[in-house]
DNA sequence: CACTTGACCTGTCCGC
DNA sequence: TGCGGACAGGTCAAGT
């Protein structure tokens, strides 16, 4: 659910909003969802300032003036609002938002600001979690060291798509674009999404993709992810971005929860399988298994 | 060692 | 209408 673009969004979204506010209070109903204890939240929590907001594959991190940071995963339902108390969720929300009231019953930790603000981390599934780290230190969390390289930093290149990918040859191209330690970000939704784009079957072994899979892939892939962005990324059923607002993509979805209707190039039903444990889209015709011997049936 | 499956949770949807 | 069960899918642990 939250992916890159998603995370990308909330992220651009906080760092507008959030940006340079104090940290004047925090409570938490669930210890699963900010396990750190009272001590730290004291000391390196509370009276600190936000630095800067960023984010590293679908994690935020929250770099706060106390040599803290907050890191978030927001896992599959979970939700990061931001609530000045008067405009966002008052009489006349938007009418793109999910959110009519908050806090709400999947509320897990609110945090308040000097000026009466708030931000609230909702997490219907309770999947997600929100902990300070020292910020010098989060490349040591084995979360942030296995990472893959970001798709959409400037220099990953075609090239780099195929030597990362390559590392687990003998795989399925899907589980491998959802492995974060081989590219950082791609979830179910996106994988499908640009194996569409590229023509490639979901099942196919790494080791049978040529050069010209990986140029078309890496293709695909920047440009969806890139049209997410631009859209606001996906709402499915729970995400909204840092106002509270439903993300567009998914009216642009080629196949992603589409089985049964017409593939946008060939007019062929969309087909929904299981692969790697998820739920998986492909179009039938444009996406044929690739025969791994010579002279197969298909290619 | 490489890869797959199950657990973590709750809300929703479908069939009976 | 109520109820059981499948399903949603990110990540890590456990299993093959």
């Amino acid at each position: 659910m939250p992916e890159l673009p998603e995370v990308e969004t909330i992220k651009l979204g906080l760092a507008r909003l959030i940006t340079g506010k104090t940290i004047s209070k925090v409570r938490s109903n669930n210890p699963k969802s900010f396990p750190n204890t009272d001590v730290d939240v004291k000391r390196f929590l509370l009276g600190s300032k936000i630095r800067v907001v960023d984010r590293r594959g679908k994690a935020l991190i929250i770099d706060l003036d106390s040599g803290y940071s907050l890191l978030i995963h927001l896992k599959m339902t979970g939700q990061l609002v931001y609530d000045d108390n008067h405009v966002h969720f008052g009489a006349g929300h938007p009418t793109d938002s999910l959110i009519s009231k908050l806090p709400d019953k999947s509320t897990r930790v609110v945090i308040g600001f000097s000026d009466k603000s708030k931000l609230y981390f909702n997490d219907q599934r309770k999947f997600g979690w929100m902990r300070l780290h020292p910020s010098a230190a989060i490349g040591d969390l084995s979360f942030f060291k296995r990472l893959g390289p970001e798709p959409l930093s400037t220099d990953f290149s075609w090239q780099e798509l195929r030597d990362r990918l390559s590392l687990r040859p003998r795989s399925p191209i899907k589980a491998v674009l959802l492995d974060q330690g081989i590219i950082a970000g791609i979830g179910n939704i996106y994988a499908d999404e640009s194996l569409w784009g590229a023509k490639i079957h979901p099942a196919t072994p790494v080791s049978a993709l040529k050069d010209s899979d990986y140029k078309r892939l890496h293709k695909s892939l920047l440009e969806i992810l890139k049209l997410s962005l631009d859209q606001g990324g996906s709402t499915d059923r729970t995400y909204v971005d840092a106002e509270g607002k439903k993300g567009n993509y998914l009216q642009f979805a080629r196949v992603f929860r589409r089985q049964g209707k017409p593939c946008p190039r060939c007019g062929r039903a969309i087909i929904k399988i299981r692969l790697a444990g998820r739920g998986t889209h492909l179009c039938p015709n444009c996406q044929k298994p690739k025969s791994t011997k010579p002279g197969g049936a298909y290619n």
